[in-house]
RNA sequence: GGGCGGUUAGCUCAGUGGGAGAGCGCUUCCUUGACACGGAAGAGGUCACAUGUUCAAUCCAUGUACCGCCCACCA
């Protein structure tokens, strides 16, 4: 054999993967006479690229596919793309505006055909990216929330949704996102800390003022325009007298505002008098609406001052920063702004594009949440979703049950546009087609002129349909009886509420059942010193780079490892791909070395006949037996992290550093082939949803049964036998090894040059052999000590200078001693003795027991050492 | 303001009611016929702080400090 001494995972993978591809390994039919394993990839924005955060969420939705494939399970991994309303079409103006155009300029025909024109050459991006990492969804099943199907779905259950009730039209206060010119959903906000000013303002009683006011705090004083009262708090002693006068409204004076009572007045806060301005605030909406006050807007869609509803004097069509300088400098020019004072608030922004979002008032369509949250609460708290790790469940229920109703208008074209028609006086006709909504028209109002809304659907109210969407709903399909529910959603905190609480809704609404069972969270990938990938910062790591580097394997072994089940956060090192890196290196030496043996591996994957074991082959068989079971219960628990970490270790620490050195003894000759590679190929089966790759360029070119390992059985614990006992005294063996070893370094003899050993003759020869091997020593057979392997394998002793054996063993007696002493002073402690549980306390005495017997043995050994010979 | 995490070796992090662990980094030795992307041997920690529960606390409870995440209309 003439393999390069360094694994070439570029040379490797992608070649691996086309042929996995090609040979539709990641395909399946829907069987129901097997368990179902299905997961539904959360789809990416079609035009998006791979990041850290894919990583953390999508290598274990591949790894859970991949072991429940090979554990012959229905299983498939669902994917798809989002068309990202928002962001896309944020890109494309932005796009245009370079060529000097504007949305308009384009129409909605061109400007749809462009965004699908620019899906499509960077919608295949992310999913060759996802190729190159060694991910392995159906792709043949890979579906985009804007195709046909989907679209139709989507029709489906909105006009449904209508029908009963739970879709509807009305005015209420949205968020606006004046750069996006849409609408943004609440849970699409994003709250930012800056620094602002709280002006107080003087609201005089009469236009002169000489009469005094009410002065007031505002973050906001340009929103002061549309106020419609002043409010104060019922019982507040300062105030009591002007409620129900009334203040004239500055800076302009032109009108006069009432002085009303409301409980959510917080005397406390500022003044403790809080202009109400519902058209341009939640809370003063809440208010407006309490009181019946009329709601006049000064803030239009393109943020700008309109006078539309009410004078508004010199401001009228100032930007709204503007006219908050403007107003600010009229006030203290009139006398009426009584203070400014730096104050530090949070500020709604829209999560895609940053700008400050404007509560508005305006008509827009809403789902109706209460009765859709009332089932999916019930079947959290009865478990029949089950959230992974347990706390985020709270979030889940928390939101649920403050949820308020969702609106899913949005003024951009790119998108699913609503299925909603107006006949010319205005009568809304809702149906999954036009031909539909004429005829319904026609019936109902006695015309067919329609006018189709213009709006399309927020983005999540397709990706809340996902689950069954991509089953063919509404069609009865054999996937969508076999595949719905699937077994568990993986995804990341920050959209619990947008979108697994959605799904969970609608799928209970459509589907009568909950979406998947499981929801696992995966940690936030934050750089290694606990920040948020950004650009402004400039960490962020690319993990196609990483791939690149150190290869698709190393890349997700790096991620597995540093995922644990409780944990929120990952400091991602990019050192773990390089230790990974190696760790796959390790394992091509390894292979190198089987095949280099001079006998040649055996055609077949067998066991020798049971007899012919050796020591060292009955320990790794029996580590082998329990890493699987243990890589198996890890799985099924979602741990990534410790299942890497026992695979890990079981190859490293266990199979190379030990067994593959012990088959270089003579006595291994026999048997070793065989069990080397019923061993490897077992650990590569079991490595192999972690590290795809190199787990089937190992398995391949060892002896196997199939083409390939992606659909190659997942290792059985009962297929081959286990020896504990006889494993144990290998692990005996190895201490005394160390212990060689650690005398060794201290003698200061050279690594390859021979200790002499005095072995008593009760240990058996075939460990002596492996003790002359691992611990390059020779071999002085010597009388017997002891009855036990323990003993007896204690009484070895090296031969070497007498100060090192003095001073080493006083070592040893200083540790015995301390340690007797714990054991005795534990021991006649009469509250231990009588309160601890009996188990503990018979363990603490053979402890102790134990240790008197070794320093016996060392007292005995030092006593000999000072005997002249 | 509320909720939830975290604080363990220089760094990143596991872990357990009864003798403190890993990887990297560091020190020493070794190119022994798989691998220097390697092997062997080591050094290094009052497990944030305080109080309590317990025979026993790094682990449980309460509080404090600091770091982080999520939620919230405090104008």
């Amino acid at each position: 054999m003439d393999l390069p001494k360094h694994y070439d995972p570029q040379a490797v993978e992608p070649r691996l993967y086309l042929l996995w591809e090609r040979n539709g390994y990641f395909h399946e039919e829907p069987d129901p006479a097997r368990p179902p394993f299905i997961i539904c990839m959360p789809p990416p924005n079609v035009t998006g690229r791979a990041h850290l955060g894919h990583g953390s969420t999508f290598t274990p939705m591949d790894v859970l596919t991949r072991y429940h494939r090979m554990l012959g399970e229905n299983a498939d991994w669902l994917p798809g793309t989002d068309h990202a309303a928002i962001a896309t079409e944020a890109v494309l103006v932005k796009e245009l505006a370079r060529e000097g155009l504007r949305r308009d300029d384009l129409g909605r025909e061109r400007f749809v055909a462009r965004a699908w024109e620019w899906s499509r050459t960077y919608g295949g991006e992310i999913e060759a990216q996802f190729r190159r990492l060694g991910f392995g969804p159906d792709w043949q099943r890979s579906r985009f929330t804007m195709d046909e199907g989907l679209s139709a779905a989507v029709r489906r259950v909105f006009v449904q949704l209508y029908r009963e009730g739970l879709i509807y039209r009305g005015t209420r206060l949205i968020n606006w996102d004046p750069s996006g010119k849409t609408t943004v959903s609440d849970a699409e906000l994003e709250y930012i800390e800056r620094d602002g000013n709280l002006w107080r303002i003087r609201y005089p009683f009469s236009k002169d003022g000489t009469d005094g006011g009410i002065d007031i705090a505002t973050t906001r004083p340009e929103t002061m325009l549309a106020d419609v009262a002043i409010a104060v708090h019922p019982r507040d002693p300062r105030y009591a007298d002007a409620i129900g006068r009334r203040v004239w409204l500055p800076p302009l004076l032109e009108r006069s505002i009432p002085v009303i009572a409301d409980e959510a007045v917080d005397p406390e806060f500022g003044t403790g008098a809080v202009k109400i301005t519902p058209a341009h605030d939640p809370l003063d909406y809440e208010v407006g609406t309490r009181h019946k006050l009329p709601m006049p807007a000064v803030i239009d869609l393109d943020a700008r001052i309109t006078g539309a509803d009410v004078g508004v004097g010199p401001y009228a069509g100032l930007d709204r920063f503007a006219a908050r300088d403007r107003i600010v400098e009229d006030l203290r020019a009139h006398g009426l702004l009584v203070d400014v004072q730096p104050h530090r608030h949070s500020i709604a922004t829209s999560e895609r594009t940053g700008d400050i979002v404007e509560p508005l008032l305006s008509l827009q369509w809403f789902v109706k949440m209460a009765p859709l949250a009332k089932p999916a609460l019930a079947a959290y708290r009865d478990g029949r979703v089950r959230f992974v790790p347990e706390r985020y469940g709270r979030t889940y229920e928390h939101w649920l049950e403050n949820i308020r109703d969702w609106n899913i208008s949005r003024q951009i074209w790119w998108g699913h546009q609503l299925p909603v028609w107006y006949t010319p006086d205005g009568r809304e006709v809702v149906a999954e087609s036009e031909a539909e909504a004429r005829e319904l028209a026609q019936k109902q109002f006695g015309t067919s002129e329609l006018t189709r809304d213009t709006d399309t659907l927020d983005t999540w109210f397709s990706s809340g349909i996902w689950p069954f969407s991509i089953l063919g709903w509404p069609e009865e399909t054999m996937e969508l009886r076999c595949w719905y529910p699937s077994q568990v959603m993986i995804t990341g905190g920050e959209i619990i509420f947008l979108w697994v609480a959605r799904m969970v809704m609608l799928g209970l609404y459509f589907m009568h059942r909950v979406p998947f069972p499981n929801v696992l969270i995966t940690p936030t990938v934050f750089d290694e010193v606990g920040r948020k990938m950004s650009k402004s910062i400039g960490n962020v790591i690319d993990p196609m780079v990483l791939a690149e580097k150190y290869g698709a394997d190393a890349f997700r072994l790096s991620i597995l490892r540093q995922m644990r089940l409780e944990s929120q956060e990952i400091r991602y090192q990019e050192s773990r791909c390089e230790e990974a890196r190696n760790f796959n290196n390790k394992i091509w030496n390894a292979t190198r070395y089987m095949l280099a043996l001079p006998e040649g591996l055996p055609s077949a994957m067998t066991l020798p006949a049971e007899t012919s074991l050796t020591p060292a082959d009955r320990w790794i068989l029996t580590r082998l037996q329990t890493t699987i079971v243990m890589i198996g219960k890890l799985l099924d628990g979602y741990d990534f992290g410790n299942a890497a970490e026992t695979i890990w270790r079981f190859i490293w620490y266990e199979f190379c550093d030990w067994y593959l050195e012990a088959t270089k003894a003579e006595q291994n000759r026999v048997t070793r082939a065989a069990v080397l590679s019923f061993v490897w190929n077992n650990a590569m089966r079991l490595l192999h949803p972690l590290a795809p790759f190199i787990s089937e360029e190992v398995w391949l070119a060892l002896p196997h049964d199939g083409e390939t390992i992606v659909t190659a059985a997942w290792p059985d614990p009962l297929e081959f036998p286990a020896f504990p006992a006889e494993a144990r005294n290998f692990e005996l063996l190895q201490k005394t090894v160390e212990r060689v070893r650690n005398l060794r370094a201290e003698i200061g003899v050279h690594p390859r040059d021979r200790v002499i050993l005095d072995v008593p003759a009760s240990v058996p020869e075939a460990l002596a052999a492996l003790l002359a091997l691992l611990a390059t020593a020779t071999i002085e057979p010597r009388g017997s000590a002891g009855e036990s392997l323990e003993e007896a394998l204690e009484g070895v002793s090296v031969r070497a200078p007498r100060a090192v054996l003095e001073e080493r063993y006083r070592k040893q007696v200083q540790h015995l001693q301390s340690e007797i002493d714990r054991g005795e002073r534990k021991l006649s402690n009469e509250a231990f003795v009588a309160r601890a549980a009996g188990s503990v306390v018979a363990k603490e005495r053979e402890k102790l027991d134990a240790y008197r017997a070794e320093l016996a043995r060392v007292e005995a050994a030092l006593r000999a050492l000072k005997e002249p010979a």
